[in-house]
DNA sequence: AACTATTTATAAGA
DNA sequence: TTCTTATAAATAGTT
């Protein structure tokens, strides 16, 4: 929308490539506005511009980004639920990554094609190739990292929600035994819901955040995986 | 951009507003791609819909969605980058919140507020009051719990790092011993120069995941700090 | 930073 | 739901 119609792929010149991103991301963020406002959604937007710096946009029905980013991380716990656009990689490496389970199977691949042309060049296209193949194994593997990641946070939550109940009796306890006095002075059922909305509320407070050590030692196991193993 | 002008704020028609959420995620995420295509940009986008649906976009450019926000928690712990738009409550939250810095004194808050109207109500003006600072020192507590999450997850990504320093002189060596053949055979430079290209990959892919018990012990003091302690 | 000719997105209607 | 179309909104190239 402009002058002239625009092909979607990279913007070669320097200058009107940072314009576009500047115009276009104001627009992008606008929009992420709007549709949460219009439909009552929740929307994260990040957005990293080529040289690195960090945009960002959060609807206000999540507490911050962060916040999001938890949901969000919950909710891909269960994969029936939503979908995904954009390149999902893990869709077309594996096939190529099946060659290389191990660290060891690449150096031997190596090996077996330095061999294979003993006193000739190994060839740029096999060099290439191999480029290539490293590159994916290498992709494969940090997204492999990330995901422990992400599945210890969701561990990290769990525990969290099991502290969460455990401290909801006493809480709830703590605060009845203090609000009595509202109760008896109320003459409607309005302050008592809304005395009742606050012990909901505190309850959900009185659920901080802690660690058993045995969750810890079980994220040990998982991040001392071996390379290579998808 | 229809029929009529449309005024930002929630449709209340629940057909029209599930219909315009429909269009709107569609074009907000082409709109992302096209952004991600043309400035060379890192884009993701995590719309969950008033029903909870998750529907997201992440650029090629990042591997996955799980990378692009591991680069994203990085990014935010070095808060001179980047800009943050959408509703930033902890601008908003401090001031009012900061009378109730522990749990005790909130409760004793209460306390007060019903021994001051003793054989009276507590005013449902006073209620809501007290409701909303409870609320709002609901949400600077979940925020603070989340940014110790995001501490941690950098803590393990500085971990990780210091572990690839330490394995990336072997895998180097390693990996030396094996390619002289190729040195050997090369006649220019162009090989010599993918060789090194492999290698610095190699090093990349050598540091992978692990934790120190330590580590684990400086996170279980983060997560055992008391409530309302911003 | 503005401007404005065009393209693109989309609200309402079919 | 999907398509059509009138209109609003975004923006490419220009100043």
């Amino acid at each position: 929308m402009g002058r002239r119609k625009l092909e979607i792929k990279r913007i070669e010149n320097k200058s009107s490539r940072s314009v576009t991103f500047s115009k276009r991301r104001t627009g992008l963020i606008k929009k992420a506005r709007h549709l949460s406002l219009l439909c009552d959604a929740d929307v994260a937007l990040i957005v990293f511009s080529a040289p690195g710096k960090l945009y960002q946009f959060c609807s206000s029905a999540s507490n911050s980004m962060a916040h999001l980013l938890a949901t969000y991380e919950k909710s891909r716990l269960e994969p029936e639920s939503g979908t995904i656009e954009g390149d999902d990689q893990d869709l077309e490496l594996p096939l190529q990554c099946t060659k290389f389970r191990t660290c060891k199977e690449l150096l031997q691949e190596v090996d077996r094609l330095v061999e294979e042309n003993n006193t000739e060049e190994l060839s740029l296209t096999d060099m290439t190739q191999l480029e290539e193949e490293l590159h994916d194994a290498l992709v494969q593997t940090r997204s492999r990292k990330t995901q422990l990641k992400m599945d210890y946070i969701s561990t990290l939550q769990e525990e969290e929600r099991k502290l969460s109940k455990d401290k909801e009796e006493t809480a709830k306890q703590f605060l009845k035994e203090r609000l009595p006095k509202v109760h008896v002075s109320c003459v409607g059922s309005v302050y008592i819901a809304s005395v009742e909305h606050i012990v909901a509320r505190v309850d959900e407070v009185g659920g901080h955040n802690d660690l058993a050590t045995n969750e810890m030692n079980s994220l040990q196991h998982l991040l001392t995986l071996s390379l290579f193993n998808a």
